[in-house]
DNA sequence: CTTGGAGATAAAATCGATTATTTGAGTCAG
DNA sequence: CTGACTCAAATAATCGATTTTATCTCCAAG
């Protein structure tokens, strides 16, 4: 387990919170656990403090589950839930994307253009998936980024954090992912043309078969 | 300061984080003002580690927030984050009530003129304003409430709070109040009737018209 | 005057130890 | 056996003290 060096002017409790979250994203505790506090105390090597601290904004973030008196423990993944989060994401980014498209300047463009090179060059084998994973978080966030709403961008962020714990359970579907980044590309293509409607019905069925990738997550249980 | 008496069985961390949670709701803090953690600590009469965990959840929530090595602030407040906020209700609660309307059954009915009765029933004059408040809110839960989506219920209370946080120093406007208390019982009635068109329209009203009440918040900076 | 820095003060963050609660094993009555 | 109870161990929550960092104050140099 790589843990991310202690870096000065952060707080212990900002640290680990950072790599709590990336660990519960990468799937690193299995959906259900309960989390041992001491024993995270030892393995991120961390005073009490710092790590309950943490695992409170965790909980309010909606990663982890807060039972009083009984501590921590990761969500389990639920059908249910995977198909509420799809809905909603394709709800909030069509929405995000109409309006990024609206307001987005010359500025954006230039960044879009940038992180969807970056993206495609980004390699998605082996030991670089948290270098993809990273392009991939950065290119949908820029997507979307002139909406114009705080609130939207929040929510579709915690939205596409509670995604990415099941679809990066799933197995990789080479074919499907293909499509996928071909779909990145076209996005970029119609959001620079200002096609509005193609684009919200692109970002609609790129999230939906994602969603299709993710349901594997549960093919093994 | 009224403040709940400590309850058997439930952590002093969220007991302090709903004490909080309501004082940042009823403007005890002012807004942008810093909190002095130790004060806080005396006047709730509570420890260092519960305290600061309650307030790591709130900033995690959005309801503080939280500087690195400088501690936590009340945010301020903004008229265009006001709009944002107010925008965000509109499309989410619109959404949020169709589905309430398409699935709700019947003994969602039941409790939603149960609630809409406590509502009128409750008043919301001099120092009943906390039951009013309460009952207020449970009324626009319980109409949302079937919609389907726990995530999407989840924002919509997320932005509810963050929109109290300005109608709650707002000062009083009892024409509009009237219209916006007529409106609860007309919501209501267009539920029931399942006129999911009209429905939405009002609903989109009303939050428009506790907007317009809202700003007044900022009237006397 | 203004700026920049040293030292003192205040505050935030963290630690280590203690207290409270839950969990689990073992025992016994029905 | 099963269920209910007791006690011990494990774990969560909390406290009080310490450490670290930011902020304030004052003084001196430009």
């Amino acid at each position: 387990m790589k843990i991310t060096d202690k870096k000065e002017g952060v707080t212990a409790s900002s640290w680990i919170y950072d790599n709590l979250r990336q660990d519960l994203l990468r799937g690193r505790f299995a959906a259900g656990e309960k989390l041992a506090i001491s024993a995270l105390k030892n393995h991120y090597d961390i005073g009490l403090s710092p790590l309950r601290e943490a695992l409170n904004r965790l909980a309010a973030y909606g990663l982890l589950l807060q039972e009083d008196q009984r501590g921590f423990r990761v969500p389990r993944l639920d059908q249910e839930e995977l198909h509420d989060i799809t809905d909603m994401r394709r709800e909030l980014e069509g929405m995000a994307l109409e309006r990024a498209i609206v307001h987005g300047d010359a500025e954006w463009e230039s960044e879009l253009l940038a992180s969807a090179h970056r993206l495609k060059r980004a390699d998605a084998s082996q030991d670089k998936v948290e270098e993809w994973e990273q392009m991939h978080t950065r290119f949908h966030r820029t997507l979307v980024a002139p909406c114009g709403s705080v609130w939207l961008l929040r929510f579709i962020e915690q939205l596409h954090d509670q995604f990415d714990r099941y679809r990066r359970l799933a197995p990789s579907a080479p074919e499907v992912r293909r499509v996928l980044d071909a779909q990145h590309d076209e996005l970029v293509d119609l959001a620079l043309a200002r096609e509005v409607k193609a684009a919200k019905a692109l970002i609609d069925d790129h999230i939906y078969r994602s969603y299709k990738v993710a349901l594997g997550s549960f093919s093994r249980e």
